[in-house]
DNA sequence: TGCTCTATGTAACATAAGATACGTTTGTAA
DNA sequence: TTACAAACGTATCTTATGTTACATAGAGCA
């Protein structure tokens, strides 16, 4: 690898860690809106997020979406984590939302430093109880939250992850990640802007209640 | 404790281990229906299950609830070991659905024999594996599915939960589970009824095909 | 038996969301 | 500049689900 490990994590992991870390990982860099793992896919390596985010979506057997969180920098993804470590194929996607850095770590090195790093454990832990926690808002906003709400949510959630109140997206690609239709987004994107929540323009939402 | 270990934990758990556990942990007996973690409680301990089932519920500052799975026996509650590990409260309600018996494990001890076991700590990675599954279907099941295919599906699990095909239940409780109204529920039975797939009784529905 | 409580059946209506259709706007590139 | 495609606006209709209201039925008990 050509990069010198994320402060993020060097402060997390012992020094040893951190070599071997510097010695086994592939560091890569991912455009926007690439897709990283998809449905059914083999995973051999897990991710550790330097830089960007990425989203992670379930697909069901029609080929509908649902956004379920993003993953930040000193995230990575736990789902991924667990498919590595039962070797199952991936039960999600995940896509770029921005540019992205990250470090691959083989899964071979997971399980030895899983018995071999107390922080290792504790930050694989961690990762489980965190999305677990994401999961459960999940569930909370798809069960109990109307499309007005879910929908304002999501773009003050993509407004954090981006670090912009003006998000660059169509209703078209709103609608794929909550799962609905494109008309319904329109509609609703409408009612938010007379509510004077948000200014709409082709491609363009700039948020004002933040 | 007064019982030995069930053959299920045996059969994973060292030796050592195993006397560790008959020596600490905490059997319990629980009446169906008792209330076993409500939201915001601090958890001090996690159970293991030696029979009898346990639902786990999410509910909302509005007290809506939803049924998201159930545990069974050999499961752990991985959301209070997330939990326990974390040393938040509670984040879900978990209800018992039958007569169960479990035992408890201090927190103490769990951290300790994550350090000192490698099968406990492959049962705690094995629980948080199996624990985001259950997890994604349960999203799946609300993100995808109308109310009438999850309804079929709730009947289909609770009848493998309690191993039989006649539920003793009314519709108000099965429309706390689903997060809708009664009304709602009668109506999408009776559908199933006139389909041939229930027969319907008070307090009582039967499946036929399984 | 008759009383009463709970469970269930069902009609009538309200509302959120999905589907279809078509018109309008806007950016881009020939 | 015009042509075109993509994005957006909006009306109309359908459907699933939620709400309210009330009738009926079964079970336990005085």
């Amino acid at each position: 690898m050509n990069q010198s490990i994320h402060p993020t994590y060097a402060s997390i992991f012992e020094k040893d860690l951190i070599e071997e870390i510097e010695q086994t990982a592939v560091f890569k860099k991912i455009p926007q809106d690439t897709t990283l793992i998809n449905i059914g896919d083999y995973v051999k390596s897990m991710p550790l997020l330097l830089s960007g985010a990425i989203k992670v979506l379930r697909v069901d057997d029609n080929g509908d979406e649902l956004l379920m969180y993003f993953l930040e920098t000193g995230d990575t993804c736990a789902m991924t984590m667990s498919c590595c470590l039962g070797h199952t194929k991936s039960e999600i996607k995940a896509v770029a939302e921005l540019d992205t850095e990250l470090l691959m770590i083989p899964v071979q090195k997971m399980e030895e430093w899983t018995a071999k790093y107390k922080s290792w454990r504790n930050f694989v832990f961690e990762s489980y109880h965190s999305r677990l926690q994401e999961l459960l808002h999940t569930v909370d906003t798809i069960a109990f939250l109307n499309m007005d709400e879910r929908l304002l949510k999501y773009l003050k959630e993509k407004a954090k992850v981006s670090g912009d109140t003006t998000l660059h997206t169509t209703h078209q690609e709103i609608a794929y990640d909550l799962n609905t239709s494109r008309v319904v987004i329109s509609r609703l994107l409408k009612k938010l802007e007379t509510m004077k929540k948000i200014k709409l323009k082709r491609n363009s939402i700039t948020l004002h209640s933040f």
